[in-house]
DNA sequence: CTGGATCCCTCATGATACTG
DNA sequence: CAGTATCATGAGGGATCCAG
């Protein structure tokens, strides 16, 4: 991992930005974050959002998310079973931050919602990448 | 460690919050940049700014930050070694990014506001303040 | 469908010492 | 001052199987 496990209590001596990070912290935070923005979506909803994040770690990440405040999880007690997760009032705050980390991407990484590539992408792994 | 190691030729399929979020890994990226914004420093004076980074971490980091052309380093052959590190036109361009990611930090964790930041105090002392 | 439980292993980070 | 060079570590992350 990267920044201390996001706890509001805990000591960020004078960096705003590394305590926003470590909420963001884990290899898929940010791009959960980026989906629920668009509303609530299920578990196997946000697997496919994540083409390449294993079962375990979407299921960790999303408990760390909802520790951190910043996701709710709803559980209906049904067959099949059916598990919720949607943004909370703290989680959408974040929107102007997840929103300018898109924008950048966007503009800097020719990465297209699409999932299209441009530019400085290497050819051979996106090449490998469509090929597969 | 967050996210793969910042390189274009990694697979983001559609997602610019992970492209974006792939600049920023490792533990000290965002802080780094953070401090950058301000204008350049010298290696030593990034030292103090991040009170709990060693020397070898802060090394890596700002080597990736170099590769990644977010990061200028420039090395003055005189003696004492002089080495300036400044943000490049495309870091400059993260400047959104890191000012929400600040602002949300400054928001929601208890941070000073403004300017004064903690970080030039010792982690000693500022953790004798917290308990005290 | 939505996970939990295990095994395993890489790698990012840390500590320390040395150098031009 | 601004780094390298080594060595050690442990937690993050992947794969797989099991379960309500």
């Amino acid at each position: 991992m990267s920044l201390s496990r996001a706890k509001l209590t805990s000591n960020f001596p004078g960096c705003p930005v590394e305590a926003t990070l470590s909420f963001l912290d884990g290899k898929w935070k940010g791009v959960i974050l980026f989906h629920l923005m668009g509303g609530t979506l299920r578990f196997n909803e946000l697997r496919r959002k994540l083409p390449s994040v294993t079962q375990r770690m979407l299921t960790k990440q999303l408990r760390e998310l909802e520790e951190s405040g910043l996701v709710s999880r709803t559980v209906f007690p049904v067959v099949p079973p059916r598990v919720d997760y949607a943004l909370t009032p703290l989680g959408l705050t974040l929107r102007p931050v997840i929103e300018a980390l898109a924008a950048w991407g966007e503009e800097n990484v020719s990465c297209l919602p699409e999932g299209r590539y441009l530019g400085e992408v290497s050819d051979v792994s996106v090449t490998a990448a469509i090929k597969a």
